[in-house]
DNA sequence: ATCTTACAGTTCTATTTTAGAACTATAAGG
DNA sequence: CCTTATAGTTCTAAAATAGAACTGTAAGAT
């Protein structure tokens, strides 16, 4: 599989990965939700290579997920804003961060606490349900074949080789 | 900034990239949502090379994400079973594939279809607050240093180049 | 009028990663 | 003895990334 067909594979995710599965890209989009909008804001940031930077801003802004707009004439200056697709993205975001909050901290506790301003206390992110409410878990979860689907055979439990062999012979 | 270094910098989000922020190993924690386990299934279900996906496993493995698990004696034979720390990652792969199904379907719709049993429905992921419930946007959520900040500076809005002109003249 | 700085890139070489294919090893089954 | 299944390892070529220097426009300082 070539980085390239990743983006038409039947999968949700291979796409998305294809779009902003990389590291830089990431970081550059965390930067984006604190508000950096320019080159060098980004630049200084993150430490990121110039030539990787530009190359990241233009794909994402081809993308649709950044929006490429002038704040000055001569010389022209351009500021990357995020779109609605890029906004969209704060789930992921957020899902990261908590993930690193709960497993990857050290002593000192989180870096960064995020306040609700609806009901102003420090919170943590909770994925539910859309059609009940209830927040979800893996084994709760049946997946399956949808319209766009290729083809995608249901895996058996897998077997031993002697357990194979037993039922071969009986 | 090195890829060594991503795991120690204080924000949650850049240790977590530093440890599932490429992209076959966000591909190969999709196939071990979907049940796969050996090294073979993940091979052939993938396309990826023997060489980079012993790669992976390991360092998933080092990471705690995967637990290697014997499953046959002579010749010695192993599973990766995701360990809690890796089912935590649900949430993650749930939002990636959700972003996916909202911006990156074809005419043919969603390659799949995620069902809750405990409700029976097809869903879809909603991240809410675990204070007061609502869904979340970015724009009701402030960030704000934590106890394991370094720093981080706030950041003013932008200027011009001619408004900061105008703001030292005056 | 010239000099320095800010900004947003582009270009170049060296290093690191990844792709792709072939090879190794153990044991079962025919 | 030969083939297959499984789980790797090793090798070379191609691609991506790091790191530093360079380009161009214009403002402000000297």
């Amino acid at each position: 599989m070539k980085w390239k067909e990743l983006e038409e594979e039947p999968c949700s995710m291979a796409r998305t990965i294809g779009v902003i599965g990389d590291r830089w890209t990431l970081l550059i989009l965390r930067e984006c939700f604190l508000r950096t909008r320019r080159f060098e804001g980004f630049q200084s940031a993150l430490g990121i290579t110039r030539h990787l930077l530009a190359e990241r801003l233009k794909k994402l802004v081809r993308q649709g997920i950044l929006r490429r707009i002038p704040y000055q004439e001569s010389p022209k200056r351009h500021e990357y804003i995020l779109t609605q697709k890029g906004i969209d993205l704060y789930p992921i975001m957020m899902a990261i961060v908590h993930w690193g909050d709960t497993h990857m901290v050290d002593e000192r506790g989180r870096p960064l606490l995020h306040q609700h301003r609806k009901c102003g206390k420090d919170f943590d992110p909770v994925m539910v349900c859309s059609e009940c409410g209830e927040p979800l878990s893996a084994k709760e979860v049946h997946t399956h074949p949808g319209p766009g689907a290729r083809s995608l055979p249901e895996k058996s439990a897998p077997e031993t080789r002697k357990a194979k062999a037993r039922s071969r012979a009986a």
